[in-house]
DNA sequence: ACATTAGATGAGATTGATTATCAATACAAA
DNA sequence: TTTGTATTGATAATCAATCTCATCTAATGT
C-alpha cells in the first residue's frame, strides 16, 4: 500500500506551498538517462553493466540511483526483471502491460518476447488442481541464438 | 587452483597408497545429517534454514559444510534449487531424475512436483522457431497452499 | 524570476547470502 | 594402524543490492 501525498487530505495551513506529483515520477536527468540505455539494448542487462555503460558514456550517475530507477520503473511496469543463474537481476524495456515470458540469449542476452495462452492457462490451472490460491508463475526460456552460436564456432575475433 | 599444504609434493613411487573415490561422494556424518533434513521436509528450505535446523537438533555442523554439502547434491542431481522473490535459493529433495517443475507455497514452502509434456515441448518449440539453441527453461509456480489460505482467514493462534 | 519544499541524488556504509581460505580432522583403503 | 586425501569449520572475502543522510533540484505557487 502505497502512502498518500496528495493535499486533498487538505491538511490545515500546510496548503501553503506545492503539489508534488506522485513519488517515483519526477524528471531528472539521470532517470532519463537510464530510460535511454534501456530503449537502446534489446537485450536484458545488469543494473551494474547499466551504470558502467552509463559511466563510458560520460553520464555522471550514482549506482544507488540506477538501482532506484530500475526498481520504480519495475513498480511501474515498465521494464521487466528476471534473475540469471547466478541469481543476479536483469532488467529490460519490455512492451505495452501485456503479460509475456522472455527468450533469453545466454551469451549476449538478446531477447525475443513470447506469449502462449496454452501455458498461462496451464500453470493456473495446475494451481487451482492442487488448491493454491494466488497463483504466479515465472517462465524463462535460455538458449544461444543464432548469432552467437555461429561467432562460437567461427569466431573472426 | 586450491593451494597444497601437505607434503605430497614428495611424489615419488606415489602408487603406494589408495585409490580414493570420486570428489564429493565420500560419506560423511554432516552430509548424512543434512540428507535427513532434507529428506524430513516436504518443501523448499534455504541453506540458512536448514544449518538452523541442524544446530537446534544438536548437529555440529559449520554452514560452510551445509553450503557445500547441498551444492554436491544439487551437481549430482538429488535435490533442486529455486530461487525466491528475494534471489534466495532454496533446496528440496526431489523424486528421481524425471525432469518437473513445482508448485509451492509462498507462505509455508510446501510443493508439488508437476509435469507437462505439452508445457516441455512448448518451450523447446519456442526456442528452436527462433533460431536458438541448448535451450533450457525455469518454470516455477507459486500461490498459497488450502492450509495457508485457511490459517489467515481464521487464525487460530 | 524567486522562494519553497518534498522528492531525488550520490558517496559511502551496511546488509545479507554465498564462496574462498587453509589448518586441522576424519573417512576409507591397504 | 597407517597413510593420503577429501572434508570440515571458523572466519575472511566477495558481491549484489539497499540504506544513510547531507545536499541538490525539479515542480509549483506567487
Amino acid at each position: 500500500m502505497k502512502a498518500q501525498w496528495h493535499s486533498w487530505a487538505v491538511t490545515p495551513d500546510a496548503t501553503s506551498a506545492a503539489a508534488p506529483g506522485p513519488v517515483g515520477t519526477r524528471d531528472t536527468r539521470q532517470r532519463r538517462a537510464v530510460l535511454e540505455v534501456l530503449d537502446g539494448e534489446d537485450g536484458f542487462r545488469s543494473a551494474q553493466a547499466i551504470h558502467a555503460t552509463l559511466r563510458e558514456a560520460g553520464v555522471k550517475i550514482g549506482l544507488a540511483t540506477v538501482y532506484r530507477s530500475l526498481n520504480s520503473l519495475s513498480d511501474a511496469g515498465s521494464v521487466d526483471v528476471l534473475r540469471d543463474g547466478a541469481g543476479e537481476q536483469l532488467f529490460r524495456r519490455c512492451g505495452g502491460g501485456s503479460h509475456h515470458h522472455h527468450l533469453v540469449c545466454r551469451a549476449c542476452g538478446t531477447t525475443v518476447e513470447v506469449e502462449s495462452d496454452s501455458v498461462e492457462s496451464w500453470a493456473a490451472r495446475v494451481g487451482r488442481e492442487h488448491g493454491f490460491s494466488e497463483v504466479q508463475h515465472t517462465i524463462e526460456v535460455f538458449g544461444t541464438c543464432e548469432a552467437c552460436a555461429r561467432s562460437v564456432a567461427s569466431p573472426d575475433g
